[in-house]
RNA sequence: CGGGGUAUAGCUCAGCCUGGUAGAGCACUGGUUUUGGGAACCAGGGGUCGAGUGUUCGAAUCACUCUGCCCCGACCA
C-alpha cells in the first residue's frame, strides 16, 4: 500500500478524552474514531488489526473444532422471555421496538439465540458433542464506557457454545477450548495467563479468565512466575485427544486476579521468587453452565437409551475489540506502538527518504514490487515530506520493520533496516534488503507454533 | 446510577473572574527555500464560541435549563 493513497489520519497531538496509553495511541495512529460514547468507527488501519486478530481466532478456533456460523445483532424478545433472562438483564440490553411494536433488542449475548438454533436442528446424541461459534458484534448499555475499544459499548466477540451429552463430555470441550486460547493469545505475541474465575451457581473449577499482563491493566493479577514461561501446546495438538494433562499442568500453579485470591494460598503454594504481583487485562472468559439455558429452552437430544437428555453447554468468549488495545497495552514505547509481526497492520514500512528524487523514487519503487513478490505485507512512505514526519510516523504506528532508502545510502548502494522494538538498526547491502526483511518477518507470523 | 469536571478552528488550548468587532500553536491551501528524526519564511482559508431561554444598549464572558463528552465510585468481554 502506497501511503500516498491510503486514509491514515495521525494526529501529532493526544486527543484529551483519551486516559490510557492505548486509546491515546489507537487515536494518534488514525486506528478508530470515537462516534458517540462507547461507540467506535475503525478506521483503515485498525480495522487491519482487527481482522488479523479475528483471523487469528478463527485459525485457532476452527483447529480446535469448533464451527464457524453468524446469528444476528438485532434478537426477539421471545427467547429471552423463554431464558427468563429478558426481565433479568437489566438496563444493559438496550431494547428496541420494530414498527410493528414487538420487542426486540440489541444482543448483549447469544446464548438464547444459539440453543434455539440447537434444539431446532440437532436431535440426537449422535450429533454430539458440537461446539459452534460467531464473530458478531455486540452492544451492552455500559452505565461508563471507557479507555477506548477496550471498554465500548458496541463490542466484536467471539463467542464459542459448546453442547455436549454429560458433564463429562462437556468437560472435554472445555479443555478444547482451554487449549485453544492458550495458542491464540500466544499467537498474537502476547502472554495470557488463565485464572480461575469465579464459576457462579454451577460451582466447579470450569471457569477461567485469561488475563494478559500489562502495566495499565484494569485489576491486580497474582501468579507464579512459572505461568509466564509455560511453552503452549504446539500446532500438532491432537485436539481429538485427552487434553486434560494440558489442562491440569496450567492449573496446576496458582494465578488469581484480585477479586479471586487467597493471599494464604498465594504465600503457601507459590514460593517467594516465584510471586508475581501484577496488573492485568481479561481478554478471555471460559466458562460451563450445564444446563442453565438447555432446560428452560427445552434442547434435548435423544441418548442412546431413547430418552430425552437436556444438553450440558459451555460458553466461551474473546472480545478482539478488546485485544487490540490490549496488544497496545503490552507492547509500545514513548514514540508509539509496537505490534507483534503477527497482528501489525503492515509487516515492513518502506521509508522514501526522498520522494520527487528520480533516482531514489526508481529505486523504491523495484524494493517495493520485491516485497510485494516475497509476500510481504508492506507500507510504502512515498509521501512528499521531511523524513522527521515520517520516521515519526512509521513508529507511531508501530511497523515492526522499517526499510530505510535515502539519496546517501543509495549512493553506496546500501540500505538501512531499522527494527521498531529494539531500536536496532542494521545497513546492508540494497540488493539484499528485501530477503533480510523476508528472513525477520516470517518466523514471525507464528502460524506455525 | 451517585459524585466531580468540561464544552471556543480539524487537534491541543488561551480569552470568561472584571460584558464592548473571536485568538495562538499545530494541521490545511498557494508560493519560495529545504530534506537522514515531527524544517524555515511569505501569503491565505477556516469558528452561528454545545443548544435554548433570560439579564443587558451590547453576552464566548453573567443567570437558569437541557444535551454531549471526560474523570472517580459501583458494574462489566
Amino acid at each position: 500500500m502506497r501511503l500516498s493513497q491510503y486514509f491514515l489520519p495521525v494526529l501529532k497531538e493526544t486527543p484529551k478524552e483519551a486516559e490510557i496509553v492505548s486509546h491515546q495511541l489507537m487515536l494518534r495512529a488514525g486506528m478508530i474514531k470515537q462516534q458517540a460514547a462507547g461507540s467506535y468507527s475503525w478506521l483503515p488501519l485498525g480495522f487491519k488489526v482487527l481482522n488479523k486478530v479475528q483471523r487469528i481466532i478463527e485459525e485457532e478456533q476452527n483447529r480446535s473444532g469448533a464451527v464457524q456460523l453468524l446469528m444476528p445483532t438485532i434478537q426477539s424478545a421471545d427467547l429471552w422471555r423463554e431464558s427468563g433472562r429478558y426481565d433479568a438483564y437489566g438496563k444493559e440490553m438496550l431494547r428496541i421496538k420494530d414498527r410493528h411494536e414487538r420487542d426486540m433488542l440489541y444482543g448483549p449475548t447469544n446464548e438464547e439465540m444459539i440453543t434455539d438454533i440447537f434444539r431446532t436442528y440437532v436431535r440426537s446424541y449422535k450429533d454430539l458433542p458440537l461446539n459452534l461459534y460467531h464473530i458478531q458484534w455486540k452492544f451492552r448499555d455500559e452505565v461508563r464506557p471507557r479507555f477506548g475499544t477496550m471498554r465500548s459499548r458496541e463490542f466484536l466477540m467471539k463467542d464459542a457454545y459448546s453442547f455436549d451429552l454429560d458433564k463429562e463430555s462437556a468437560t472435554a470441550a472445555y479443555y478444547r477450548m482451554f487449549v485453544a486460547y492458550l495458542r491464540t493469545f500466544a499467537r498474537m505475541g502476547l502472554t495470557a495467563v488463565p485464572m480461575q474465575a469465579d464459576s457462579g451457581p454451577i460451582g466447579g473449577d470450569l471457569s477461567h479468565e485469561f488475563i494478559i499482563l500489562a502495566d495499565t491493566g484494569e485489576s491486580a493479577v497474582f501468579c507464579n512466575k512459572d505461568l509466564l514461561e509455560k511453552p503452549i501446546p504446539p500446532l500438532d495438538t491432537d485436539f481429538r485427544g485427552d487434553l486434560e494433562p494440558i489442562f491440569r499442568d496450567w492449573t496446576s500453579l496458582y494465578a488469581a486476579t484480585e477479586e479471586m485470591v487467597d493471599e494464604d494460598r498465594f504465600t503457601s503454594e507459590v514460593p517467594e521468587d516465584k510471586r508475581v504481583s501484577a496488573r492485568g487485562i481479561e481478554v478471555g472468559h471460559i466458562f460451563y453452565f450445564g444446563t442453565k439455558y438447555s432446560k428452560p429452552m427445552k434442547a434435548t437430544v435423544t441418548g442412546a437409551d431413547g430418552k430425552e437428555i437436556e444438553v450440558h453447554m459451555g460458553s466461551y468468549g474473546i472480545g478482539p475489540t478488546r485485544l487490540v488495545p490490549a496488544i497496545i497495552e503490552a507492547f509500545h514505547d514513548d514514540a508509539g506502538i509496537i505490534w507483534p509481526v503477527s497482528v501489525a497492520p503492515f509487516e515492513a514500512v518502506l521509508i522514501n527518504l526522498k520522494a520527487g528524487d528520480e533516482a531514489t523514487d526508481a529505486a523504491c519503487a523495484e524494493i517495493y514490487a520485491a516485497l510485494a513478490a516475497a509476500g510481504i505485507d508492506a507500507l510504502y512512505d512515498d509521501r512528499d515530506m521531511g523524513a522527521g514526519g515520517k520516521f515519526a510516523t512509521a513508529d507511531l504506528i508501530g511497523i515492526p520493520y522499517q526499510l530505510i532508502i535515502g539519496p546517501r545510502g543509495l549512493k553506496s548502494g546500501e540500505a538501512e533496516i531499522k527494527h521498531r522494538g529494539t531500536g536496532e538498526r542494521e545497513t546492508l547491502p540494497i540488493a539484499d534488503a528485501v530477503e533480510r526483511i523476508r528472513a525477520l518477518v516470517v518466523p514471525q507470523r507464528l502460524d506455525a507454533i
